[in-house]
DNA sequence: CATGAATGAGAGTTCATTCAT
DNA sequence: GATGAATGAACTCTCATTCAT
């Protein structure tokens, strides 16, 4: 019993700096995926390199991969989070979005476009990941998280046609067409070729919505 | 008289000889330009060296700096000529695309859809080219060129939608959002992310036309 | 009372205290070792790191330098350890290996060549360890403490020779003769040069010593 | 006609220029050879780095890979090298080594010993090779190379057994027990451990080659 | 004694670009 | 104009070792 008592880590203790622990490393990593986010806002993917991360986060090169054992597995974590913060706006959106299945729609279409047009990088992110990484058998399920995780954002969009009275299978092709445009505006938007047209993303963005909305109406009154 | 004629320095011979340099020149540099559009795309941006290149070429690899001065201003002759080729397809289903203002619409349309379809690393070119390639004082006269020669392209688009009757303000609305809507669908199909939705991009982007030529012909029928 | 017994430094029970901390570093430094090798028979001299060591053992990195103040150090222990184990085989063969001096020379002589083919790695400790290990001053006296042990390992083969009535000299140049054949043998075993000559090490040596055993069978007659 | 004599490249000039070519760039890579086997010398395989070497080779590091496209390409140079001199120094033995088989015997034998305790850096190559080198698909072809032709340089003590009268059978046997034998009396010199024993290399060698000849006698007389 | 984050030097390799010939 | 060897800076990544806690 005396020597239970000397027990330098009983069994609460040590789960608790273990946590202490986890809670420092998990903070330290977000600062490195803070930097790296930082720095690949500024140069672009090509333009990053784990040196100029690793000084931004105040790193040794070597340290950095304490947290991330290959630069491809920082890409996946900053992609990971980026597509977590969409989807929560989106869902946030859902949550309050309105009354009415055509305010929900609405409202959860606007949340999706507005996070890619407040937050261009994380368009970069989704779509020009690929370049210049050489897989290491880790990009295949990175590619497949993105797409799940996509597809999850445009779900509310989806469940709103269909309270709509939109067969399902016609909503499907819905957010794929709504998707479509919205990217294609957004890359317009964020290179500045909208600007040629003389027109805004967000109006033309409306206008289609509002049309969508039309075409599902005519489900309802049937 | 041999010599004579071999003289170097007679100036109409002079002009003639800088002519005939001239189009040497130009030669030289489209063959090292096709050298260079065979290995991108067979490479891709990121996978493309200027060794390679030049060997393709059958140069060395100091020979291509003659003809560009650097990596980015051969990519921007790439480029240009990808336009080029983009305008082309496009100028060629508006001169026999159809009769009718409509089918013209759709040819147009169809062209400049088609074109990026079948050669997808025009696409990269076209959308990609900007990350990774430091401006050197070109890229801005690049964008400006990439801008132009895209709002060329869809051009006989707008002037089928003003033959259908569509005012002028509402036809430049109309090819920006189709123009959006087309590199969504051509981006969504490029990263084969569009096979999540199980949807075809060449399906969704007729449908899309259709209905822009029914909202046109609301003017007509006014 | 209890605080009484508890008192670190009472001056016997310090003394106690110090022996089975001794004691208790020993064990620990041997559990490392033991890590050590397992990890380095796995992956080879090459393909192990003190990262991968300290794990294996449930140390983390720094922990190894309590017991070892570096690499070499903890391979020099490694390697000692090894050669101890080379003598008991060979001290167990010469213990009970026969009644005649003939059948103890085959049974020793047996016994180191089996030590270093049943674990070829042990092979590389002894001849491949000074190539990529800095001295630090430490190597030199394990080259000779290597040399020691080796000799050591050789000295019932050689009593046996001298037992089959060959003059010490001879005895000394016979061993050295075997040593080199055995390493010869094992080595082109170890890295299957062997094959190529579509031989067998064991058969070889075998013929060795029998006749070496001849050879010294001449010296009984007389 | 006028046009041929003006030609700048006649084809003999220009496979004159080739030849130079070829000439200067096998002397550069000759030159970088150099370098890596004088760093290698001095640091043994692993402490030699590509780095290292084109320092000593008067280049970048870069530079180096124009003439080795890895490290490991220029280890199996290194090599290659070295096997040729080794075979050479053989064959000149068998070619001047004696008038009697024993002669020829004793004189490739020797040769073969000779060449490795005279440049004890080609026995490393020969067997170290492998230690720290990430096998890149060459590494085999390295390997198999090796093989033959330390297998070549065998020979012609194979066909002097023969010539003896030995059966093929037991002249292989025999050179891979001189072969063993040969590298084991070689590494007991090179590391030093021979000492131990104060014997000397070469009369062991001797020694043994006097005892081979003797069994191959036998096979003479009958 | 043990931790484990961090260092710092170094590994092999790539590549756009330059420049003497 | 063409050569092609060479540069030089950059890349990702590894690892023995240290040291504040």
């Amino acid at each position: 019993m005396a020597s239970r008592l000397l027990d330098r880590e009983s069994a609460p203790a040590a789960s608790a700096r273990a946590q202490r622990q986890r809670t420092l490393v998990d903070a330290r990593r977000a600062l490195v995926l803070d930097a790296a986010r930082t720095v690949f806002f500024e140069h672009g993917l090509e333009g990053t390199s784990m040196r100029e991360i690793a000084q931004r986060a105040g790193y040794t090169p070597g340290a950095i991969y304490s947290y991330f054992s290959s630069k491809e597995e920082m890409y996946g974590a900053l992609l990971d989070e980026s597509l977590e913060r969409l989807n929560e706006q989106v869902d946030a959106a859902a949550a309050c979005g309105g009354d009415t299945a055509a305010e929900v729609l609405r409202a959860t279409a606007n949340a999706f476009f507005e996070f890619y047009r407040e937050n261009p990088r994380d368009l970069d992110l989704g779509f020009y990941l690929f370049q210049g990484l050489q897989p290491r058998g880790l990009t295949l399920a990175l590619n497949d998280r993105l797409n799940r995780r996509l597809r999850d954002a445009l779900r509310p969009v989806e469940a709103a046609l269909v309270a709509l009275g939109m067969p399902a299978e016609d909503a499907v092709s819905e957010i794929t067409a709504l998707f479509a445009y919205a990217v294609g505006l957004l890359l317009l938007n964020h290179t500045g070729r909208i600007r040629m047209f003389k027109r805004e993303a967000g109006g033309l963005y409306a206008l289609y919505l509002s049309r969508l909305i039309e075409r599902a109406a005519v489900y309802q009154r049937r």
